[in-house]
DNA sequence: CACTTATTAATTGTCGGACAATCCTACCAT
DNA sequence: ATGGTAGGATTGTCCGACAATTAATAAGTG
């Protein structure tokens, strides 16, 4: 055990973060609702007693959280909710820089995502029908691999939309891109992926048209487990390391020297 | 379809947010290696052709998400990854926001609890068995309510832990907390709530320690509906939304006049 | 009077310089 | 080596400034 007098590591965060995050709690306990126009820089730092400067650069953490955004050609910062693409394509690099394999990703789609289906068999709308079956049809018409690839994230996402559990969509949509480059080599290099895939897509809408939770989950089970095995036909190491196809930007800077 | 000769909005975002890409792409690709210190602000102003307030702008971006961060007691910036918690918490806080029900998350750690249980019974090494068993006793000990919940927290990471699988973990953990004001209030009002946890627990952990993956994921399945059930008696609105304890800041300002 | 259009004021993005507090480094004393 | 000290470097914060753009207001027109 550690000493009776012990004192806690004295910490004093500097003033933008003390500001963001007082400002954050107002945003997550309502008291600022969404469309809420925040007060302006200046008259925030008069408020909390600081310059602009340090106003801004609180500003630039919540901006950067999704919790205050800009109305299109506006100037004022409003009160906002994070997208759940912004904070998943967050969680899917966190996942990258952690090193994250192929295997692993693909483990938790196997958990994940038959009861989703599942659910959607049973919550399904004609909308949402609808969707999945263009993206089914997207994927059959798909004239390269990337469209392909690009058609199967789409299924997945209508999916998710079908399961109607904002909770499960965030579970899963980090989880997709990261599997989109080994996809693109497996349709690459395993000629029947395209067809198997097609027709496991056709079964799982079939089911969910019906209702059929039981056969929806059961395809789907058997879709999952059929990436892997492609997955090893194409010689693609599961341990590998799941990776992002990030667009390159320009501009550049040298590291520290 | 839109005219033929149409132009895309021309998009100049600011330089602090365009610095902030540029760094952050060469963190993810890997050029800068975590630990890998940054150029100082004034130099990074100088490399960037910007003053020191814009890049210090982009920093925070930086820092808010995770891909920088000091060491202890330490000066300089360095390359980091964003911890899992840090990560956990913004997806809380997001689906708090996005008035997302107790329904919902427990719905959603349906789906995904039990078959991590299921995985963790089959990797289990004694290091997580003992993590197991000390939330366990932890629980078992709690004089408090806020004690209990918490426990029951530690115990469902310590099961993520088990199942050794990180994209499961980034799946679970902000699912988690979200539940826990439901779960207090539960403990307080239905009387036989704890000893159905303790009972539950034990199941889970014997049959994780026996490998047994299929009697693990039964008993978690089991411990989850009970979850529900003592929702129901505890008259707990399945459709209420779900809630952080938030630790009330310091400090407040008036929104926009 | 409704509706544009022209003026004016307010606000943001960025700049430049400043200073105290703190951290880092190299040097010195024991 | 260990411990302490002086100086330089770096961050957190402040102040003031200005162009570009947006919001607000006044003026003109049908």
């Amino acid at each position: 055990m550690t000493g009776s007098a012990r004192f806690a590591p004295l910490r004093t965060d500097p003033a933008y973060r003390r500001i963001a995050q007082i400002i954050t709690g107002r945003i997550t306990d309502r008291t600022l609702p969404e469309g809420q126009a925040l007060p302006t820089e200046l008259e925030l730092a008069g408020q909390f007693g600081v310059t602009r400067s340090t106003v801004r650069e609180a500003l630039r953490e919540l901006e950067s959280h999704g919790l205050v955004a800009r109305r299109r050609g506006t100037k004022r910062l409003t009160v906002a909710r994070p997208t759940t693409a912004a904070l998943a394509a967050h969680v899917s690099n966190a996942l990258v820089l952690h090193d994250v394999t192929v295997l692993e990703v693909w483990e938790a789609l196997t958990l994940l995502v038959p009861p989703t289906a599942s659910l959607a068999a049973r919550r399904r709308t004609p909308e949402d029908l609808q969707q999945l079956q263009a993206a089914a049809a997207a994927f059959a018409a798909s004239r390269s691999t990337p469209r392909m690839v690009e058609a199967v994230g789409r299924f997945f996402e209508a999916l998710e939309g079908t399961a109607a559990n904002r909770a499960l969509v965030l579970a899963h949509r980090p989880l997709l891109p990261l599997l989109a480059t080994s996809l693109e080599l497996m349709l690459d290099r395993v000629p029947q992926a395209r067809s198997r895939i097609g027709l496991a897509q056709r079964r799982i809408i079939e089911a969910v048209s019906a209702g059929d939770a039981v056969g929806a989950e059961e395809w789907m089970g058997k879709h999952i487990r059929d990436f892997r095995r492609g997955f090893e036909v194409a010689k693609i190491e599961l341990t590998t390391r799941v990776g992002i196809a990030a667009a390159p930007l320009p501009g550049d800077f040298q590291p520290a020297g």
